[in-house]
DNA sequence: CCGAATCCTGGTAGATACTG
DNA sequence: CAGTATCTACCAGGATTCGG
C-alpha cells in the first residue's frame, strides 16, 4: 500500500481505501458477508489476483475479516467491522454527488440489481420500523428493512421471517427506480406474497431513487 | 481516465474523483482558488506532470475551472465549480473515517496548519454568523467564519475585513487542536488584534478537533 | 519565476492460465 | 471454490528541460 506521506486525516484514510477497486469491494460487502466468488461476480472486471490483493490489504488494515461459516455450509465468506461499516457514510455521500453530478453511464455499462438497491439505501423511508420486505429480482435475494431514523437499509440473501415478498424482473425494478413507471403500475409486474400494503410502501421507497 | 464500467453512481463518481491523488487536489482547492505553484507545494510528493494531468482531467469532467485574473495580479488560478463544491460533504465524510479509523500517521509525514484547520471544517461551532477570524499561522494566511447552520468554514488567504487577527506559530496551533493546551492556555503564545473575545471563541471551535 | 511538457524507470493494473 | 502464477501494458514517480 503505497502511502501519500502527508499528516492529514483524509490523506490518511485514502491511503487505505483509496486505491482502485478499493471502495467497490467496501461497497460489496455493505450487503452483508459474501464469499470470494460473489464478490468477483459483484465487481465485474476485476482481475481475481487484484481482489485477493485487495481483501488481504483489507484486512491488515482492520476494514474486513475473513470468517468460516459453521458446517454444514463450511464457506469461508468476508465481512465488514466496526471500522468498515463506518466507512457507509462515506461512500453513500460519494454516490450521492455521483447519482447528481458525474458524467451519465455507457449503455455498455454492466447495472446489476445490488447496485440501484444501494443507491436507495440511507434515503427516508416511509416503511414502518421493524417490519422486513423480501425482494427477489432475477434469482438475486435482498430484504430491506426500516432504521430507527427511518431511513431505508439493504442487505443481501434472504430474510428471516419476512411481512411481504415482492418477486420482479431487473427490467421492472430499473424502471422503477428511474421512475419510468409508478409504484402502481409496476406492482402490476410482480408477484406479491404477504402483506399487499407493506409491499406497495415498499416500492414506493424505492421509485425514482436513480432518477 | 480509466472508467470502471459499472451502472453504478459510487463506481462513477469513482471514475471522476477516484485516481491517486484526485481527491487531494481538490482538497488544496475547497481553500478557494489556488494556484499552480501553491498546489504543488500543498501536495507534496506529487510530480509536476501529474498535477497538470490532473487539472486538465478535473476540467474536462466540469469540477474545476481555469481563470486568469484581471491585472494587475495576472495570474492564473484554479477553483472549484459547483460540481467541485458539491464533493465537500463527501470529503467530509471520509475525513471523518480517516480520523477515527485509520492508522496513525507516521512521524516523518509532512504536516501543514491547511490539513489541519480543514479538519475543524463543517464542525459545529459557536463563533457567531457574519463575524471573521483572520489567522496567521508562520506567514501563512487563512480566515474563519461561521455558516448559517452554525459549522465552521475555513478559507485560505486574508480575510477583507476580519474581526480579528490571530498571529501563532505552527506547533502552538497542532497543540491546540491536538488538545495538548487548552485555549486559554494557547492566547498566551499568540498574538491578537481586534475582538479579543471572538478570538477566544475561534480557538475554542479548534480545540482538540485533531485529537 | 510560473506553468507546464518530456524522458526514463519501476511498480501496479489488466488479462489469462493454472493449482490446492 | 478460492485463490496463485505469469505476462503485458500502462501509469505513477522522479529529474530535467522548455516556453511565456
Amino acid at each position: 500500500m503505497k502511502r501519500y506521506g502527508q499528516h492529514c486525516p483524509l490523506a490518511r484514510a485514502l491511503d487505505v481505501v483509496g486505491e482502485r477497486w478499493t471502495p467497490l469491494v467496501v461497497r460489496e460487502l455493505t450487503l452483508g458477508p459474501r464469499r470470494y466468488s460473489d464478490l468477483l461476480t459483484g465487481l465485474p472486471g476485476i482481475p481475481t489476483n487484484l481482489l485477493a490483493t485487495r481483501l488481504r490489504d483489507l484486512q491488515n488494515a482492520g476494514i474486513i475479516t475473513k470468517r468460516t461459516l459453521p458446517p454444514p455450509t463450511a464457506v469461508t465468506v468476508y465481512e465488514l467491522t466496526e471500522a468498515g461499516h463506518a466507512l457507509r457514510p462515506a461512500l453513500n455521500a460519494l454516490r450521492e454527488w455521483g447519482r447528481h453530478y458525474a458524467p451519465p453511464p455507457a449503455d455498455t455499462d454492466t447495472a446489476q440489481p445490488a447496485w440501484a438497491l444501494l443507491s436507495a439505501s440511507a434515503h427516508p423511508t416511509s416503511l414502518p420500523t421493524g417490519r422486513t420486505c423480501e425482494l427477489r429480482v432475477d434469482s438475486e435475494l435482498f430484504h430491506l428493512t426500516a432504521t430507527p431514523e427511518s431511513t431505508l437499509s439493504v442487505h443481501g440473501g434472504p430474510a428471516h421471517a419476512p411481512h411481504t415478498v415482492i418477486t420482479m424482473s431487473t427490467d421492472t425494478l430499473f424502471r422503477l427506480m428511474s421512475a419510468h413507471t409508478t409504484p402502481t403500475a409496476t406492482i402490476r409486474h410482480t408477484t406479491i406474497t404477504g402483506d399487499h400494503h407493506l409491499a406497495h410502501t415498499t416500492l414506493t421507497s424505492l421509485h425514482g431513487v436513480l432518477a
